[in-house]
DNA sequence: CATTTTTCCGGAATCGCTTGCAAATCCATG
DNA sequence: CATGGATTTGCAAGCGATTCCGGAAAAATG
């Protein structure tokens, strides 16, 4: 069933099946409805590759993201696919894994695909190393790139991210206030994110006593934990920028008989799910993932239909303190 | 830059130009070589649209899922979404929610894009009440069709799931062994899987005291699990079908002070990320996602092979026993 | 009623690729 | 050297839509 078969049993011309397919002007309402109808009793639905071949473009956005499984991730896919869809667009999925061969080879099949934009979901996509953003400027020559917790300048990239420098550095006077006196950051790779956040603790820390900071994956984590506490290291505050990597800590203090929050304050980052399985509860850095994400669909809306868009947004984070934080009032005693 | 373009700087026809892109027999080593040489000095790409059109395929998959947020689900996507790239395959994710006409609506934007088969990601697509299945059957008279967890039969239908009948029933077994007099099953809503589930208890239990039942939704299950407990019932075993239930009724007993596992036994469902956040650990189910969806891929990528392939294939599934249930000897005092 | 303007519709080119079929070239054999 | 078959290659017809452009019909205008 094509769009011949349709002209043909409505009478007309494809052109106007056409025209009534894409709600067209220059139809009156008759033929309108008599094609509709037919339209409606065939079952007939439109090719969506013949489309694509004409108007060049599939309405599809090319999503990327290092690891699926990754809560955070994960959730940042499902509101973005949700707006996205909400637009009549839909999402091509790619996870890419951590290393940057990986990131280009399959950056490159997904633009066989000749997907409308691209879009990179968290902030493991941008490096500290300018030279290992290249792919992503290159790419953006072709289309334009949406960049979800990561922030470069260029042409046709737009970057949607929240001020992790800050919330880090209020989350470290947050526990420096509530009486810590040896913190430890923990972040797992060094990204764009992750050095912003870094660089919060520090200046929080700036003029104090200098924290020690640890950069370890959330699985390697215990065993560096564990050597940095035998080694005589001591901590009564962890800021970690992840909240895998805080439900680490908390184990950890677990195991050794460190409590919590009394002897040892931890705060995670992206008040995940995670945040609030364990017991206490974790104290989070919320970065108002779904406001990011709605404001990154709608701005790439803006783009694709030609207008002037902000090339960088920037959100306020809040600290969402739960139980692995001291309340200030009996914080210092 | 298109075949045309192609085929002229190589001084050949656009029919050895395709010839070589797709590897077909019936042209020379030299003019292959030729071929390719213009294609990598110019960057051709070639047009996935006008491909898909001629071939009628794009290669690309359908990934129906109600929610990305669900860490298991969101697993289920990352392995699959593995698999079918090494097959050379794109996924194309939907997000549905749990509504049948939610679901409905999606699915049929989802055929819109021709893609090449539909992967149901969970057991809530599929129900226990058969006429809200019919969706299904009917959308596979257009394209195979590949379940995940669920279990229909119907042409063009292919379940991948692991026994959840036996494994419950062995979870409850195992239950009952260490001790545990008053059993509560937790599920979250009517689905084959969970149906199955509720199943292997039940079994379990014959001929023994028979054990509650409790379907709520996480968010709800705190102030269930409190109405039922002021109500006088009491349980010192939940099988929870599912890890985000098991988590409510650990922080559930934490609450009221109940001490896990020695008086109340916890097995959780999918043995997720989740299961290794609380204190306890969770014992869960382990039900093999990875080797499910691995088996899946292959399975479609012989039906679409034109291969004779199985329809229903069915794992065994583990209990992976951790600080939420009593070991055996210490169990019966 | 003639003329202009507007509205509505169809013919046909186009998008870039695949592929069946026929023509051309090659090589080996009698 | 002629002939047959195998190997390469090109022509051209789809695939199913979109859209420009021109003509016909309808409406508005004088």
């Amino acid at each position: 069933m094509n769009i011949y078969d349709v002209s043909k049993q409505a009478g007309v011309s494809i052109a106007t099946v056409s025209r009534v397919l894409n709600n067209n002007p220059g139809v009156s309402e008759a033929t309108r409805e008599k094609v509709l109808k037919v339209m409606a009793q065939s079952g007939y639905q439109p090719n969506a590759f013949a489309r694509g071949l004409g108007l060049n473009s599939m309405k599809t956005i090319g999503l990327l993201c290092a690891d699926f499984a990754d809560p955070f991730l994960a959730q940042a896919i499902a509101y973005l696919e949700n707006r996205f869809r909400a637009e009549a667009y839909d999402c091509l999925l790619c996870c890419t894994g951590y290393e940057l061969k990986d990131k280009e080879r399959e950056l490159a099949l997904m633009l066989t695909r000749r997907v409308d934009a691209l879009v990179f979901v968290g902030s493991n996509f941008v490096s500290s190393d300018e030279r290992d953003n290249q792919y992503i400027l290159d790419v953006a020559a072709k289309l334009p790139v949406m960049l979800l917790n990561g922030l470069i300048s260029g042409e046709n990239i737009y970057s949607t991210l929240c001020d992790d420098e800050q919330a880090s550095f209020t989350a470290t006077e947050r526990l420096l206030a509530s009486g810590c006196r040896d913190l430890l950051f923990l972040y797992p790779m060094q990204t764009y994110a992750f050095e912003r956040k870094l660089s919060g603790f520090r200046r929080a820390l700036a003029g104090r006593q200098s924290g020690r900071t640890l950069l370890t994956s959330p699985k390697n984590a215990p065993e560096l934990l564990a050597k940095l506490w035998e080694g005589g290291a001591r901590f009564d505050g962890v800021l970690a920028s992840d909240d895998a990597l805080a439900v680490t800590t908390l184990k950890f203090a677990k195991a050794r008989g460190v409590r919590v929050p009394d002897e040892l304050s931890i705060i995670g980052y992206n008040n995940s799910t995670l945040s609030r399985c364990t017991d206490p509860e974790l104290s989070s850095i919320d970065n108002k993932l779904e406001a990011l994400c709605s404001h990154l669909v709608s701005t790439l809306m803006g783009v694709l239909g030609g207008e002037n868009m902000p090339k960088t947004t920037i959100y306020d984070a809040v600290l969402i303190e739960r139980g692995t934080t001291r309340h200030e009032e009996e914080g210092v005693l």
